[in-house]
DNA sequence: AAATATTTCGTTATATTATAACACTACCTT
DNA sequence: AAGGTAGTGTTATAATATAACGAAATATTT
């Protein structure tokens, strides 16, 4: 057994707290010196509270852009991440569409064998980056 | 028109060449230093030759692993890229399946538009790590 | 409750990845 | 030859991420 108490440390939260709140994905340098000021002052503190949130599935890390959303809660697959990202502005969203995730959990390779995970990136253009 | 003679120079063919001959994805200071010999003697040589090789097609990077792998030329659509990337060893192999391909080329999103792009990592066990 | 193990914490230093800036060169186009 | 574009070599620095270590907090066992 490993933690009773299955909660979120306060550096744990408050890194969560400022990436729900963006609406954006945020760099981990950003959420450092948007934090700061709660007590988080060496980038080791925010890099550790991240690995524990991804870990936790709270967190994604975007990897195209070395940057970090939280989740929509709509994960459909525990393994898999599907991202909009727009090339204009960057911003994301999770996307959340069975038929897809179902596609590429499903997927084999050449020998019939399925994979453990998954990350798709989309790129377009955004809503407000087309108008 | 832009360039007539259309070929790579010889620092992006010293690049390229390296990435060809290695069977696993290189990273950028790693390719610095194998062709450091050649006369590459510092990051932004190989990143500006980087940039255009990827830019011609000719290489993709591995966001996942922040590293380089040439194009096995089997990429089936010219704006999406699908890898397979081993957890244990980080070998990949660029997946050419056109069904999967087709399904994330036609995907769309919510509001029925296409995206431009797209870049799948998948993730697995290679056959040497399984054994 | 006390002892032990485990995890998290704060901190300093450093590693790794990537780009800015600038003067100069090579080549293509007219 | 003149002008444009792309590539070069170089120095410096920005941006991203981790190693290491001892102290503190928390969980588990005795
Ligand atoms: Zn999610
Ligand atoms: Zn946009
Ligand atoms: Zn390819
Ligand atoms: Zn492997």
């Amino acid at each position: 057994m490993k933690n009773k108490k299955n909660e979120l440390t306060k550096n744990q939260k408050i890194v969560l707290d400022f990436i729900q709140k963006s609406n954006k994905p945020v760099k981990a340098y950003s959420i450092l010196s948007n934090v700061s000021k709660k007590g988080l002052k060496a980038p080791p503190q925010v890099y550790r509270a991240l690995e524990k949130l991804i870990e936790v599935g709270e967190v994604h890390k975007i990897e195209s852009l070395n940057s970090f959303v939280a989740c929509n809660s709509k994960c459909i697959e525990p393994n898999g991440t599907i991202f909009s990202i727009c090339k204009s502005c960057d911003q994301t969203t999770e996307v959340s569409n069975a038929d897809l995730a179902k596609f590429l959990s499903d997927f084999k390779d050449m020998n019939g064998t399925q994979f453990s995970g998954f990350n798709l990136e989309l790129f377009g253009t955004c809503k407000s980056c087309k108008a």
